[in-house]
DNA sequence: TTGAAAGCGCTAACAA
DNA sequence: TTGTTAGCGCTTTCAA
């Protein structure tokens, strides 16, 4: 029913590796045979079996995507970035969404395998032994996005988060504020607490502040969190004037509940973010916001993925993009 | 190096067929030789080649997913209604962004032909005649999740676009609004123009009210189209007192632009969105709007094709999710 | 420059 | 309940 590579050949008068060759491009083709075979898959309208060449070959031609939650506008960016450059150099993406459940991350690298990718992006705040036992042995090259591996053996795309945040704090620190909170997601992940925190802890600490873990909270990193943070936090007895919000949504919600207690921003509350997704300027005052380029760290890590399954040389394995802040107006 | 179907056969001295369906769940295999071979599996780590399989059986179980931008937040909902309902079918999907460009959706389409899919959930504002030319001749079932085809002919999930407009409509005119704007993205799609613009019409002609077509403004889907939006309505003499805009993103932009102007909304200016996604509790005042279930549309749309891959016995065709208003603060 | 033929790892009759 | 045996549609030596 289908039409197969044998119909051509036989359409064509040449066999099945003639066809086979100029599909692909060998050059080692005669011109007047390539003609003869293209006219036929022309008028045959022949489509060839991916499937089948993939058992053939070896190569799938194909990525696994293992990310939290493609809803999530942070890891939808991410996932744009790690398309573009798969499109680019010809690869097809299965995307998977983990919601970071360890579980559900040990048994999708599994059906990846199974499905025989050439290789897999993963993302996830935290990477347990397991999954890190499981990404030994995998077959296929695995690099990971916008995640840190305490081995340090895995190839990686990340910003310095530490100097990030550390950055974004004493943007703050400028403003002669003394009470700054952080408002995080959580703090169990390598990123908020060995980098992100320690940064924050840091840049008070330069400035000969004492760290108040009073105003340090830990939370979900949705909206509804930042605003009822920012309750929390303003009730206590000298009450921050600034914030330092884990992400975009956080950082809004942060305001809202400023403006809904009747307070301005940034004239008497500060609030600095640390993602700069479009989100940033849908809000009044558009945040001031450390960027954090998930776009491109999933672009990066898709090009250094490419790199590893076409085994070409690889300069550096883990790679730290830049950082920067985006002053806007949430922050004086 | 890899271990095959035939290494597990051997060390449990049983045929392949016997792996075959002891791996395949199939009960003709009496249970100690299932134990038996169970434990061989285990012990050499055996993962079946889901490539060779899907070859041999002409089921890969995978479904391609074509939809615009997935970095659009709009559509990366969809994408997670879609995907939870596949991997609750044992389904993995592959992602590609079209960007609404017709060439690429093409080009997708083959692609996932070729891969071999065994079914495609598509999205676009517009299905060109071309388009539908070559769904018709797909190998496997297509649906179409929030785009309409003019033939009727496709399996697809919606709402009743144009109720849902006509909807929002009235209830700006339910606080005896009389100049009333509708900034839509392209009118060129058979969504917008057919169904949302006609929906706004009749609800204007239905209050009496002739349409003004200085207050119909066709513009990209953004915040800061609304934006500018605004500002160009708002300065025509007679400006608009009520504003039903496309979807979140424009009626942020909306928002921003009337308070930026020194009006507040609702009292001055009420606004009305038409999308409800998480963006609308993320402004002041939050948004009242039309609600568009994208999850939902994309849960049911991979519901769908699955009924078709399974050959089972299809009620409707095209389903219509209902609609209806969350009421917040943008209008009165 | 071209062809023959042996797989790739599995499923699915069919037979036993 | 189990095994034998053709394929599935292609790539890839190897030889010509």
């Amino acid at each position: 029913m289908t039409i197969t590579i044998y119909d051509v050949a036989r359409e064509a008068n040449v066999s099945m590796a003639t066809v086979s060759r100029v599909v692909n491009g060998n050059p080692n083709v005669k011109p007047a045979t390539r003609k003869k075979v293209l006219d036929v898959i022309k008028r045959l309208q022949y489509r060839p079996n991916q499937v089948a060449r993939g058992l053939a070959s070896k190569k799938t031609t194909t990525v696994g995507v293992i990310i939290p939650d493609i809803s999530n506008i942070f890891y939808a960016e991410l996932a744009r970035g790690i398309e573009d450059i798969a499109t680019m150099y010809r690869y097809n993406i299965i995307l998977s969404n983990s919601d970071q459940r360890e579980d559900k991350e040990l048994q999708l690298l599994e059906t990846m395998f199974g499905k025989q990718v050439d290789g897999i992006v993963f993302m996830s705040e935290h990477v347990s032994v397991d999954l890190l036992n499981m990404m030994d042995r995998s077959p296929v090259p695995i690099v990971l996005a916008g995640t840190i591996d305490s081995s340090g053996n895995m190839p990686s795309v990340n910003i310095d988060y530490y100097q990030a945040a550390y950055d974004a704090v004493n943007r703050l620190l400028q403003n002669n504020n003394k009470r700054i909170a952080y408002v995080s997601g959580s703090l169990s992940t390598t990123i908020n607490r060995a980098f992100k925190f320690t940064g924050y802890e840091r840049a008070l600490a330069d400035a000969g502040l004492q760290l108040d873990n009073e105003l340090v909270v830990e939370s979900e990193t949705t909206y509804d969190a930042g605003y009822t943070a920012f309750k929390t936090l303003n009730s206590i007895p000298n009450a921050p004037t600034a914030y330092f919000a884990g992400n975009d949504e956080l950082a809004i919600g942060l305001i809202h509940g400023a403006q809904d207690a009747g307070l301005h921003v940034p004239n008497d509350i500060e609030v600095i973010s640390f993602e700069n997704s479009k989100l940033a300027r849908m809000v009044r005052p558009e945040l001031t916001s450390s960027v954090l380029p998930l776009y491109d760290i999933g672009a990066v890590s898709m090009r250094l993925l490419t790199k590893y399954m076409k085994k070409e040389k690889i300069e550096e394995k883990t790679v730290i993009l830049p950082h920067r802040i985006e002053e806007r107006n949430s922050v004086k």
